[in-house]
DNA sequence: CAGCGCATGTAATCTGTTACATGATTAG
DNA sequence: CTAATCATGTAACAGATTACATGCGCTG
């Protein structure tokens, strides 16, 4: 319901999940993407402190969008027989609720779920040496994010009016850093003689 | 289907979905527990590191758990006409299957889902103010988990073989200490007179 | 020209949440 | 004695993922 009838599509407004406006922020940068360049774009930007929604989510929500006027698409016929394509921008309306969102909704606290410590929480039923592969394996996966958002933070330092996205990928890249040192200590508690003593 | 015909409820094992691996993780520790307290508990300790599953949801598991095979209910019917709850205690079973996922299950990273990143990445849509307002909650929060896991920590480095709970609290207290710190960081960038500058 | 991978989508499924229903106990 | 709150659960819904379908373009 609601869609039927000739209701020209205007603004539905309201609720639009996270994922959403993650997505209508993405468009907010001004740029004409397909669904696909905005989950490669997803995936190196948002995924760093956000996580990555699939293919098939990035496309509904791109409908949704559209349906509810925050967003027009046009198809891009290429020369050739190509695929053919649909390529997405946000319209004005989508730029106002986009920002009116981050501006007025209640931030959501960060949503943490932390596989190897939910293993590590179970420690009377593994033995040292696992517990060890598990921190070390985190620890590189650390080590490889903490990489990936040091370079992308050098990379978005240089265009300038990133000023957000460079703010987020300086964020990110300590973060990781201290998921690093964080996974280093607890190695050294596991390592410890004894219980830890507190200091 | 599958679950028709008398097929007298013998472990259907394989996947259970992490959510339920946590819950068995609950009842391994030995304890018999209903729902409600497993609710409660799951809040205290799991919901540091991990995402604390809904009532419908610990229920839900719990009777998937049972027709697996990997943990056994009962009726606790009080002395006067109470309510009369469902308690569940795990099965040698259940300990051999969780046992065997924390050690042969690959891990799979850990999940971020950072709100307060997400709408600082949309700086070009927000003031000054406004971002600071972001911070400073998100720095408050990141506090308030820090004194939680604190507590938490102290308290269960009393119990001895609590060893696994006891290491993840510890590395939670970490945890949010650094999410604070990186608060006030990002606090000072924007303070900043200009780019961040790479010392 | 056969097969593999990229690119674009749709459909089926499953995980997890919010809203609701019920009863017992406690506070005013 | 009525209202609020705790405790236990069920049902309906929404969010998100995996699996599938399609077609072009390149490599052997």
């Amino acid at each position: 319901m609601a869609d039927t009838a000739g209701g020209a599509g205007a603004a539905e407004a309201a609720g639009l999940p996270v994922t959403g406006w993650a997505v209508l922020g993405l468009l907010s940068f001004g740029r004409e993407l397909s669904g696909y360049d905005l989950k490669k774009w997803a995936d190196a930007s948002l995924g760093l402190f956000y996580w990555s929604p699939s293919f098939s989510q990035i496309y509904g929500e791109l409908r949704r969008l559209e349906r509810a006027g925050y967003a027009r698409s046009r198809l891009v016929a290429p020369e050739s027989g190509s695929r053919g394509k649909r390529t997405y921008r946000i319209t004005d309306e989508g730029l106002a609720a986009v920002r009116a969102w981050a501006r007025e909704t209640p931030v959501d606290p960060p949503v943490l779920k932390h596989g190897p410590m939910l293993r590590l929480w179970l420690a009377h039923l593994l033995d040292p040496s696992e517990m060890r592969a598990v921190l070390t394996h985190h620890r590189d996966h650390a080590d490889r994010m903490h990489a990936r958002a040091r370079l992308d933070a050098a990379h978005a330092a240089t265009e300038p009016a990133w000023a957000g996205p460079a703010l987020t990928l300086r964020w990110a890249e300590r973060y990781y850093a201290a998921e690093r040192d964080l996974a280093d200590a607890m190695l050294r508690d596991i390592e410890a003689p004894e219980g830890p003593a507190e200091p």
